[in-house]
DNA sequence: ACATCTATATGTTAAATACATATAAGGAGA
DNA sequence: TCTCCTTATATGTATTTAACATATAGATGT
């Protein structure tokens, strides 16, 4: 049997968020992981990130290509792996940004129902 | 080491979208599995979830209290498992509507992001 | 008898997430 | 110096979900 080829580089399942939101702050300005996991806060992920995942998944954009890295030791502290946005990372942001809308789509269809479901606060206060 | 409880029905992951479609389907009408993988369409589901799928959440969701479940033999063709929605799943959904839309903003938020990075069409047509 | 449709169910693999922990450099203060 | 804290990166592992394949079986039509 050979396996289904997936379209992008969103993959099958079109969740793992947390690529896209590193590709778009790495678009913004390079930058590195400790850094970036600061900065998730304001895309919607809670106070923290697991870093274990921020870690993992640069690793594997950079593998993929979508990232570059090199080892920031002129500041202070501990040396820094710093990401840099590849072409190819820039038009994956692309691709997700098509993804996120559909998914968008997909869950205001259901919240519509709901709505038609549970009129203007029929119940709903729980 | 103890497990850390979740809060809600829809379980630390927030994932699991065809859980809460179920749910609505089912308050809207009782009806079996198979009738429900032809509905899950209009939810934003492609044109046939994995029917795998679809029973073994149905079966959770009994498991689960938010469902309850009987055999209908009345109708032609092999019998049919026909579930309905119990206050508990009533419940459920109301819960998951909350989630769906913490999702949306979230979603949204990124896309906000996307637009900001790439603003009107400079150069986002792939 | 055979194929086909309806209907439910299970097995198996791959992937993502959650959570825990390891490692180490550098700075502050006793 | 020794300890503690912060910064920074990384790995280990268990659980969960999704994807895909396949099994089972009643009913119906030819």
């Amino acid at each position: 049997m050979t396996k289904k080829e997936s379209v992008c580089m969103c993959g099958p399942r079109m969740e793992r968020f947390l690529e896209p939101c590193l590709l778009i702050l790495l678009h913004e300005k390079e930058t590195y992981g400790y850094e970036l996991i600061e900065s998730l806060a304001e895309l919607g992920f809670g106070d923290n990130p697991d870093p274990g995942m921020v870690y993992r998944n640069l690793r594997k954009l950079e593998k993929e290509k979508a990232v570059t890295s090199s080892w920031d030791t002129a500041n202070s502290g501990p040396a820094r792996r710093v990401y840099k946005l590849t072409p190819a990372g820039r038009q994956a942001i692309h691709q997700w940004s098509k993804h996120v809308q559909q998914k968008i789509n997909r869950l205001q269809s259901f919240l519509k129902r709901y709505n038609q479901n549970f009129p203007e606060g029929s119940e709903g206060i729980v």
